[in-house]
This record gives C-alpha cells, sequence and structure tokens, in this order.
DNA sequence: TTCCGATGAGAG
DNA sequence: CATCGCTCTCATCGGAA
C-alpha cells in the first residue's frame, strides 16, 4: 500500500479535520489490500474521496469489523436481495439501487419540512450535497459489506481482482445485465461508478445496451461500450481491450485520432420558448444533469423527482454544485472552453509537425515568399442560430427570424440569424429588446453538443485540407494559411490573377463540402493578410465568398472602423468624438489621421496599429509552428459573474474552494501549474439596485482586483484557496455586494517541462523525508523549490490577515488562515511567547486538532505512509503526537537560509524560530512592501498620494530585521488595512461622484446661479493658471487633483473628524497660498471643504465626527477671513 | 529603461 | 418564472528602481 503522486496532493487538499478522518479512517482500514485512492486526479475522484472520508465521521464504518449490514442497507432495502432488485430511477436519469435507501431516509430526515416548517435554502444545499456523497458512499459501503459478507461466508478473504481501478464508468439505458448488476460489478472490481454524466466527461467509459441516434452523437466523445466489456472482463479476471467491445464501432477511433478533444459537456439542448421539436431531443432537468430521455420517462414515478420540482429553489452560488450548472449552460463558457481546447490541440499539432520537419533534416522548400500569402478567415453563418434550427421543420430560418436564447426576458441572445439580424437584432441583445424589434421573432434553445459536433467536422475539413497552417479563432471559426495551396509548384510564372483564381476556387471547394457534411453555411474572406481576410469575410457573409483584389484603398475605404478587429464600442467612439463625424466613422477617414496623432490618443501600439490597418498593413502571424511560444497559454481563468448572491463570508469561501477545485481540475488537465494567483472581484456599484434587471445577473458593477505569489507553480486546491480567501479578505468586498468573482493563474509551467521540481521532488521528498535534497532553481518561482518550503507554503499568504476579523468568522476559517490571525493576535499581546512551547501555547487549535488523531493506530501503519502523513502534518502545523521528536521538523531548521521564511514563534524553548511561511517576493516586491509601509505612516503631506488611514490600533512594530523580505505581522496588517483603505477610498470616491453629481443637479433646480457662476469661473481660473504647486502639497499638480484629494478624506474622516496632523499640513498649504498670493486657490479650497464637510453629513453615521469637521472648517474659514483682511481683501462665499 | 501590478478593451 | 453576463490576450498607466 503506497500514496502514488496523487494521492499526495490529494491529502494536500483536504481540510485539516478532513485529513485527520482520513487518517483515522485509513488506519482502520490498513489491513484491507485495496489502495485507499486510484489514481485519477480529477474533481469527481476528490470529491469521491473526500466524501468517503467525511462520511466516516457519523457512519458506523468506524467499527466496521463488526460492521452491521443492516447499518449500511436497512432491512427494507433491496440490496437484501440484490438480484431481484427493482429497477429504481432517480431524478438523473440513472438507475440506482445502492444507496437509494440512503436517500430516501435523507429525505425524510433532512429534507422534508417537518412540523411545518418551511424548507429553507441550507436544508436544500446540504441535500444536494448528501446526495452526490450519498450515491458515492454508498458505492464504497456496499464494497465493505460485501467484503464481510464473504468473509463470514466462507470464512477467507477473497479479494476481487480489482480490474477496474482507473475506470469511471457511466451506465445508460437499458441492458443486459441490468445496470443494478453492472453497478455492482463496476464496485465490486474496483472501479467507480458514475451515477450520471457531469458537464465535464469524467466518465472515462460509458456502457450502453443500444444507442439512440441523438445519444450517439453524444457520447461520440467516450469510449461507448457493450456490457460484455464488463461481464467478460470480470470472468477473466482481468481488463479486457475495450476496443473488442465498442458499441460505436464505425467512426469512434478515427474521430478519437483526429480530434483529441475532450468531451466538453454533454449538455443537452434546451427548446426554451417554442417547443418546436418532439424529436428525441433531452429536456435539462432542473441541475444541469442529465435529464431522462423517452425510453426511460416511463420509470420516473420516484417521489425523488417530484421532490425535486418542488425544490426549484433558486441556484445561485451558495449551492455547492452551482459551478457545474452554471458552466453546463453557460454559452460563453462553452465557447471559451471549446477555443482553448482547440487552441491547445492545434498546438500540440504543430509542435509534432514541427518534430517531424526537424527529424527530416531539410526543412527549406517552404516559407519561400512569407511576403506574400493567401489567408482565409471562415466561419459559420450565424453559427448557433443556424445549428439549433437544424432538423426543425416548423422553422424556416430562410425567412423567420429566430435566435438562440435561454429564456424570454433578459437572457442574452446569443446568435441571432439574418433575417433577425435585418430588423436590428444583434448578438447579445437581451431577447426582450431584440423582440421590440422584431416581433415575430423565434426563440431557440442551446444546442451545444451540436455546435460541437458540427465543429468537429468542420474542423475535419480543414486539416483534411493540408494547408499551411490552420489557426482556430473560435469554435466555428478559423485562419487558413493557404497560400501554397493556391501558389501550386511554379515560383514566378503565376500571375496574381491566376492566384486569385485558385483560391476562390479552393474557397469553394471548402464551402460546398462543409456546406454538404454539416448542412449549415460558411463564408469565406480571403485577403493578403489576416486584417483583410477578416474585412473580407464581413461582406461575404451571409453565406458567401469573397476576396480583397489588389487596390485595396478602394476596398478600405468605406468601412466602417468599428470593423476593424480590436477595435470596438470604445476606440470608434473616441474617434467619432474626436474628429466630429456621426457614429460610421470610416476607415478612409483614419487614414486622415496622422500617425502621431494616434499614437497620442490611443497610445504607442494601438495608435500604430490603427495606422497601420487604415493602410491594410497587418503582419499577424497565425502559423504556430513559426513561433509555438506566441501560442502558448498564459493563463487559465474562472470567472463567475452570474448568480453570485452570498450572505456571510463562509459561503464565499466555500465558492471560492469549489473554484480552486475547479482551477486544479483545469489545471491538470493540461498538465500545467502557476505560480501567481490573481482574485477579482465585482462589487455592486454604489448607485445600482440590489437586484439588477437581469435574474441573478450582475448589473453595474465596479471591478477590483489583487494578485499575489505562491513562490512557487502549484495546482494545489489547498494552496489556491487558501491564497483566494486570504486576496478575498484584502479587497474587503462585503459579501453582500459581491456579484462577481474570478480567479486567475498565471506563470504557467509545464509539469513535464520542470522536471526538477514540484511532484517529482515532492515524490522522492515523501520516500526519503529524512534528508534535505539539494534542490534546483525553479526558473519561474524566485527560486524556491525545497519540498519541505513548498509544503509549508500552503500557510503562506502574501499577506496576512488583518487582526480585526470578526471572531465568529474565525473559527470559519481554514485552520491555516486561521492559525495566520491567532498568531497574529497573538503577537500584539504583550510578550509571552517566548517561553512557550508551541504545543501548548502556539497552536491552541492545531493542538485540539492532534487529539482526534488516533495515534495508537497511526504507529501501526506503513512507514511510508506514516512519514507521508506526518510531512502534511507538520505542513499543516498539526503537531504530531506520541512522537515528538519527529525527523520532519529537523528539515525546517536545516532548510537553505536563502529561502525566506517567516519566523513567528519559536517551536520549543531552545529552538530559534518557527517558520510558518515562505514567500520569496521579488526584489521589486521587496521594495514595494518597505515603500508601501513607509507610505502607510506617513501622511497626507509627503510625496505620495496616499491619505493617511484612520488611525490604526498597533502599538507595536516588532520589525525583524532578521528576514528582510517578510514584515513582521504588525506591519503587514498595516499595509494591507492601508490597502483595504485604499480600496474602500476608490469605492467611495465613485459613489461620491455619483452623489456629487446629484448635488450639483440639486443645485442647479433650487436657482443658485451666483454660486455656480462663482465656482465655476474659480475652476476655470484655477485651471488655467499653471502655478508650481507649493512645496507641501507636491503630490499633485493640478487643482482637479487636489480637490479630489480634499474630498476623499473628508469622506473617509467624516465619523471621525480630520486627522490633527492633516488639518496642520492643510494649514500650512493655505498659509504658503496666501504668501504666494493665490487668494483664489485658498478660497476655492474653503469652498469645497465647507460644501463637502456638508454634503458628507448625510452620510455620515458619527455626528462627532461631523462636528470635528464642521469646526475645523469655521476654524480655516476664520483664519483665511483673517488673513485676507491682513492684505485688505474681501471675499464672497 | 524596465519591470510590475491593476485595470480595461476587445474577441467570439 | 427568471437565467446561466466566460475567458483569454494584449495594451495602457502609474509607480518604483
Ligand atoms: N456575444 C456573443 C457573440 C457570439 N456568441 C456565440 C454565438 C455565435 O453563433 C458564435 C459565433 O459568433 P460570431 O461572432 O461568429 O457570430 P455568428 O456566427 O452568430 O454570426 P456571424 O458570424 O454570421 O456574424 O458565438 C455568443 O454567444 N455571444
Amino acid at each position: 500500500m503506497n500514496f502514488d503522486n496523487n494521492s499526495s496532493s490529494f491529502i494536500t487538499s483536504l481540510g485539516d479535520d478532513e485529513l485527520i478522518e482520513f487518517i483515522n479512517k485509513l488506519s482502520q482500514e490498513k489491513k484491507s489490500k485495496r489502495g485507499f485512492k486510484s489514481q485519477d486526479d480529477n474533481l469527481q475522484e476528490r470529491d469521491h474521496d473526500h466524501l468517503e472520508v467525511e462520511t466516516d465521521v457519523d457512519t458506523e464504518l468506524d467499527d466496521h469489523e463488526e460492521l452491521d449490514v443492516n447499518k449500511i442497507f436497512p432491512p427494507s432495502s433491496p440490496l437484501k436481495a440484490p438480484s431481484s432488485v427493482p429497477i429504481h430511477q432517480d431524478k438523473n436519469n440513472n438507475i440506482s439501487v445502492v444507496g437509494e435507501k440512503e436517500e430516501e431516509e435523507e429525505e425524510e430526515a433532512g429534507l422534508k419540512p417537518q412540523d411545518g416548517i418551511e424548507l429553507e435554502f441550507g436544508d436544500y444545499a446540504t441535500y444536494f450535497k448528501e446526495k452526490q456523497k450519498k450515491q458515492q458512499e454508498a458505492d464504497y459501503n456496499y464494497k465493505e459489506w460485501d467484503a464481510n459478507r464473504r468473509r463470514k461466508q466462507y470464512k477467507e478473504q477473497i479479494d476481487y481482482p480489482q480490474i477496474f481501478v482507473n475506470c469511471i464508468i457511466h451506465v445508460t439505458g437499458r441492458t443486459e445485465p441490468d445496470i443494478t448488476q453492472l453497478h455492482k460489478l463496476i464496485v465490486l472490481h474496483g472501479g467507480k461508478f458514475l451515477h450520471y454524466l457531469g458537464a465535464k466527461g469524467n466518465a472515462t467509459h460509458i456502457i450502453a445496451g443500444k444507442l439512440t441516434p441523438r445519444k450517439k452523437l453524444e457520447f461520440a466523445k467516450y469510449k461507448v461500450l457493450k456490457p460484455e466489456w464488463i461481464t467478460e472482463s470480470v470472468s477473466c479476471g482481468k481488463l479486457l481491450p475495450w476496443m473488442d467491445y465498442t458499441l460505436i464501432d464505425n467512426d469512434y477511433g478515427q474521430t478519437k485520432l483526429n480530434f483529441n478533444r475532450k468531451a466538453q459537456t454533454l449538455e443537452k439542448s434546451d427548446n426554451a420558448g417554442e417547443k418546436t421539436s418532439n424529436d428525441d431531443d433531452d429536456d435539462d432537468d432542473e441541475f444541469g444533469l442529465a435529464a431522462a430521455s423517452p425510453e426511460e420517462t416511463d420509470l420516473t414515478q420516484d417521489p425523488m423527482v417530484i421532490e425535486n420540482n418542488d425544490n426549484q429553489q433558486q441556484i445561485d452560488a451558495k449551492n455547492p454544485d452551482f459551478l457545474q450548472i452554471f458552466f453546463a449552460k453557460s454559452r460563453l463558457h462553452h465557447l471559451s472552453t471549446w477555443k482553448s481546447d482547440l487552441r491547445e490541440e492545434f498546438f500540440q499539432k504543430a509542435l509534432a509537425k514541427l518534430r517531424e520537419r526537424k527529424s527530416n533534416i531539410v526543412s527549406s522548400a517552404f516559407k519561400k515568399s512569407s511576403s506574400s500569402k493567401i489567408i482565409f478567415h471562415i466561419d459559420f453563418d450565424c453559427f448557433f442560430a443556424t445549428v439549433s434550427a437544424l432538423n426543425q421543420p416548423n422553422i424556416d430560418p430562410s425567412k423567420q427570424p429566430i435566435c438562440v436564447t435561454h429564456g424570454g426576458g433578459n437572457a442574452d441572445i446569443a446568435s441571432c440569424n439574418y433575417v433577425a439580424r435585418k430588423s436590428g437584432v444583434k448578438n447579445g441583445m437581451w431577447f426582450n429588446s431584440a423582440k421590440k424589434l422584431c416581433p415575430n421573432l423565434i426563440p431557440l434553445g442551446y444546442k451545444f453538443d451540436e455546435y460541437d459536433r458540427i465543429s468537429k467536422i468542420f474542423y475535419k475539413n480543414l486539416l483534411d485540407l493540408e494547408l499551411d497552417s490552420v489557426l482556430p479563432v473560435s469554435v466555428d471559426e478559423a485562419l487558413l494559411d493557404v497560400t501554397s495551396l493556391c501558389t501550386g509548384g511554379d515560383d514566378d510564372d503565376e500571375t496574381i490573377i491566376e492566384q486569385s483564381e485558385r483560391a476562390m476556387q479552393l474557397a469553394k471547394k471548402i464551402k460546398k463540402t462543409i456546406f454538404e457534411e454539416t448542412d449549415c453555411s460558411v463564408s469565406i474572406g480571403i485577403g493578403r493578410n489576416v486584417l483583410l481576410a477578416k474585412l473580407a469575410l464581413r461582406r461575404a457573409k451571409p453565406d458567401g465568398i469573397f476576396q480583397v483584389s489588389d487596390p485595396i484603398h478602394d476596398f478600405l475605404e468605406n468601412i466602417p472602423v468599428k470593423d476593424l478587429p480590436g477595435v470596438g464600442y470604445n476606440i470608434a467612439q473616441k474617434l467619432a468624438k474626436e474628429f466630429g463625424e456621426n457614429s460610421d466613422f470610416s476607415i478612409g477617414s483614419l487614414k486622415q489621421i496622422e500617425k502621431q496623432k494616434l499614437i497620442n490618443m490611443f497610445g504607442i501600439k494601438t495608435g500604430t496599429r490603427l495606422y497601420d490597418y487604415a493602410r491594410g498593413i497587418d503582419k499577424t502571424n497565425i502559423d504556430i509552428s513559426s513561433n509555438p511560444q506566441d501560442f502558448q497559454r498564459k493563463s487559465v481563468s474562472i470567472d463567475i459573474n452570474w448568480g453570485i448572491r452570498f450572505d456571510n463570508i463562509q459561503q464565499v469561501d466555500m465558492f471560492l474552494v469549489s473554484c480552486a477545485k475547479e482551477m486544479n481540475t483545469r489545471l491538470a488537465k493540461i498538465n500545467k501549474s502557476g505560480s501567481q494567483i490573481m482574485l477579482k472581484l465585482a462589487r455592486r456599484a454604489p448607485n445600482a439596485p440590489i437586484e439588477p434587471t437581469k435574474y441573478l445577473g450582475m448589473g453595474d458593477c465596479v471591478f477590483c482586483s489583487k494578485s499575489a505569489r505562491f513562490g512557487i507553480a502549484t495546482r494545489e486546491i489547498g494552496l489556491i484557496s487558501t491564497e483566494s480567501k486570504s486576496l478575498f479578505r484584502i479587497l474587503n468586498v462585503p459579501p453582500t455586494e459581491l456579484r462577481g468573482v474570478s480567479i486567475q493563474i498565471t506563470n504557467l509551467v509545464d509539469d513535464s517541462a520542470t522536471s526538477s521540481q514540484m511532484k517529482l521532488q515532492f515524490k522522492k521528498a515523501e520516500k526519503t523525508p529524512f534528508t534535505t535534497t539539494r534542490k534546483e532553481k525553479d526558473q519561474v518561482t524566485d527560486n524556491v523549490s525545497s519540498p519541505e518550503i513548498q509544503k509549508i507554503s500552503s500557510t503562506s499568504s502574501q499577506y496576512d490577515v488583518p487582526n480585526d476579523v470578526h471572531s465568529s468568522l474565525l473559527k470559519e476559517l481554514p485552520a491555516d488562515i486561521r492559525q495566520k490571525v491567532e498568531n497574529q493576535r497573538q503577537k500584539t499581546k504583550p510578550k509571552i511567547s517566548n517561553n512557550n512551547s508551541s504545543l501548548n501555547f502556539n497552536n491552541n487549535n492545531n493542538h485540539i486538532n492532534s487529539h482526534e488523531i488516533d495515534w495508537e493506530v497511526f504507529k501501526e501503519l506503513p512507514l511510508d505512509i506514516q512519514n507521508e502523513l506526518k510531512i502534511e502534518l507538520k505542513r499543516r502545523e498539526i503537531p504530531i503526537l506520541g512522537k515528538p521528536d519527529t525527523p520532519t521538523k529537523r528539515d525546517y531548521r536545516t532548510s537553505p537560509s536563502k529561502f525566506h521564511l517567516q519566523q513567528i514563534f519559536p517551536e520549543s524553548p531552545g529552538e530559534k524560530a518557527k517558520v510558518v511561511r515562505v514567500l520569496s517576493p521579488s526584489p521589486r516586491k521587496k521594495r514595494k512592501i518597505i515603500a508601501a509601509d513607509s507610505a502607510a505612516s506617513g501622511s497626507i503631506g509627503n510625496n505620495t498620494t496616499k491619505i493617511k488611514p484612520p488611525p490604526l490600533n498597533f502599538e507595536e512594530l516588532n520589525v525583524d530585521k532578521g528576514f528582510l523580505d517578510e514584515l513582521p505581522a504588525s506591519v503587514r496588517n498595516e499595509i494591507i488595512a492601508d490597502f483595504q483603505y485604499q480600496q474602500e477610498l476608490k469605492f467611495k470616491r465613485q459613489k461620491f461622484q455619483e452623489t456629487e453629481e446629484e448635488f450639483r443637479k440639486i443645485q442647479k433646480k433650487l436657482q443658485q446661479p451666483r454660486s455656480i457662476r462663482i465656482t465655476s469661473e474659480l475652476y476655470t481660473q484655477l485651471l488655467g493658471t499653471r502655478t508650481k504647486p507649493p512645496p507641501r502639497f507636491q503630490f499633485t499638480s493640478s487643482f482637479t487633483k487636489i480637490k479630489e484629494l480634499i474630498i476623499t478624506w473628508i469622506r473617509s474622516t467624516i465619523n471621525v473628524g480630520p486627522h490633527e496632523d492633516d488639518f496642520n499640513k492643510l494649514m500650512e498649504f493655505i498659509v504658503e497660498l496666501i504668501s504666494t498670493k493665490n487668494f483664489t486657490k485658498s478660497i476655492n479650497i474653503l469652498k469645497i471643504i465647507l460644501v463637502n464637510v456638508q454634503i458628507e453629513k448625510k452620510n455620515c453615521d458619527n455626528y462627532k465626527g461631523f462636528q470635528e469637521w464642521e469646526s475645523r472648517a469655521q476654524m480655516l474659514k476664520e483664519f483665511i477671513t483673517t488673513e485676507f483682511e491682513k492684505h485688505n481683501i474681501i471675499y464672497e462665499l
């Protein structure tokens, strides 16, 4: 029994409690021969194990030597008589037997409202999670039970050969033997039984008796096998080659070869709006899971189904399965996933091609005239709309306006056909507004699997052409370099006309083939570069081919700039505004603008690009193999801006964990890890309504983001989730205000490319935890690569959590964050730490944890596993009892000093420091932190745009000089507080701008022309003068900035009053102004203060603060009056 | 100059 | 009921050495 790599990452992904449960379970389990964990690394798998562990706490498995069958399968359970079990269909359209009873019990116990209590969402959420869990759990329990039974029955232990380890098998439809039997066979032989096909295509195999044509398409990406594969494999005691049992034997292998794209989704199509189709399309059930297909629906008498329908409550991000449900139905998610998969696929192809070319030595006879290419831009006409309308006999897309959308109302239109476009309907529009433009607009549902299928045919055809290069732009769109196909063999003899002619013929051929194979029309644009091809494509649409012929200027002249790639609303607006033309600013006009002017307006790159585009120049390269690095994926991110509604931070944390899991899955899929993480949040804009127009939408939002470094490339769920939670706290957005979350991982490293690091090293270290091996530098991650450090770093955050976190929140935090906060809290207390043993003092929580582990049993585990677990425990700072002198301890102490480690507490009286986190900021980072520190302690007069944050109560600033990179928690806290404060300011500023606008309007309404006139006069005057700002206010050079500064200052301190120092600085500034005869300016500042103090009055929670401000303002006013009198000036406000 | 982090635009 | 507003890349900007 041994852990493999993935087990390691599995255990590191567990929460502390889970880990402990895991250990305890393992201890009891060790006699069983079965490895606990199969190697699969995907989410589902993790969940499974995770759940097994979890369930152990409150089930009876603790004592499973005496396992009572009835506890798992109560007397009424059908499993008592497995062979005669009635088939039972659950809501997922999967026939389930095992676990059925639990589900029912659970319903009774937890789901059905009892005593007339309304079912709350929390119950629902629990229920939903529980259901999944129970399904998986039941499999495991069943296995245990069966083993037990056999043991008793045969008085010996017969283990079934675990032939299906690594297999995740889904059974669908009618099979012989039936699903119950198959389920048992699979589970008993080590396989995972997948009750439903999630959106992520986790199943490795699908077993089916026969397939409807529709299912055939749907399962095209899977190994769909006959049930005999299972039964015969079992009777042979080994895994038989699945190829001999394929159900779809005609094209599977081929498809697989050409399109190694992984299954993305098995989302069934909706038929929203008019239910026009009665074919074998499946409708979604509410949960985005597999739906009932016609031949099975007769079995759907399960109360479960009804129950679920009753409980179709709001599905928002609080639901633990929200991500899957959401993604399954999100068109943009599909679009993005398809795109990156295609990019990856073609990237790999290009690499292969490159290798091949290299081994063929001669790479010449290629690339003859790179200057003159022929590029095709090919794209399906209104892709989603066309495909969704296929096989819909009642609809004629050439006459009726159609669109693809989820529902009516404010649902987005993904795509609409050209009939609808005539009425002004556009992609991305909301259905309601479109309906106004086009009253008979017909809504159609999404058919993601169809889009995928058509797309595959499309790309297969393109590949078959053996072009110079194919660059996927989207699921329905690609750029082709067809130069060599159009230039033929003879070099220079060809005229341009001949080339064009060939290109045209080729385009026609492609168009025809694709139409024949898909029933969908493509349009093709042909040009000498990507730009021209794109513009030509636009002209070609719909259902056409257009070739840009050589005097390209005529062609370009009247095209609106908006059509240029990279020119969107903003740039087009800016151009139109600047040059006074009405909205359709053409390329012809763009050409008139000087290069420098464009650069000034849009920056160096955009400016030059616009300039070139106007002249038809574009050097974009579409050949992946010519420079693969350019086409490497550089980031992986998850964005959710729909359904984000949280009540408290715990829910946010849970959600972030789901995201981390998803992130891990995605990274694992492409074998990459990243060393930098960014959390981006959308916060409801100050004046936006709590609930926006679009149901569960994000509405108008303010965005903020913060990034951090792991110090090492990773995809560990634990690290990602911990870091995101940490960042979330830094960004300080109230959970109720949150409307969008995104996590991005960058600085990607290929697993294989960095053999010296991460997993391999990690594994090595597991095996020999006593030796400290010399690590090579990790190129990407700032020289941190020691496995010990990597492990510790789960507790790392670039920033620590501020210590004003409410204590009720604390206990909800993951242990490692909690630990940090606790530590910091301790630290702010008077020194008591020095003579304490960490076991008693430092790790209160963890000490409790460690008692939960049965150390006696732990000791009986195989040594290597013990070691592994010890490392993990150590990483989490859970003390290892019963064996105090653990070797892992030494590892910390002997860590090379070049690593920057955080000293928090002495581990034992004699020892020096305890390493809590590792962070290796780049030199810049270091500077930045230090700089931020000084900024935070500075005040308004410093040469910085920062305003001093409200007084923070960090009395002690014990800077530990020994660790340059790491500032003590208290200082870090200040930095974080400062950052949060800045965020708050930013947000308030925005809020203020709106308030200010309102204020101005009110002023106008009240007919106070005089005040306005004076104000604006003063403003113009001030803005017009270019006096150097006085020294003390050097940080701003323009009056608007000063104004803004003062406004934010007031706004942020209206509850506490101005800080003495700041106010003094201001007074100095005024004195300076007056002495330099800047009278107007001083009056103006006074005005701003007076006005804004009053404005803020209504936002003020603490009247005292306002009074403080008001009195200061009066003081200033008097001061100015007196000063002015000295100069014989009388002013008027 | 160069690098970095935050932010935004644009694409399908 | 509604509704499923993703995700990647490049550019810009301001701040820091
Ligand atoms: N805001 C958008 C834009 C596009 N899409 C989807 C639906 C489209 O069918 C597909 C392809 O986008 P295109 O921009 O190519 O638009 P169409 O194919 O619909 O129309 P056409 O290409 O004919 O202009 O992407 C979407 O869901 N939402």
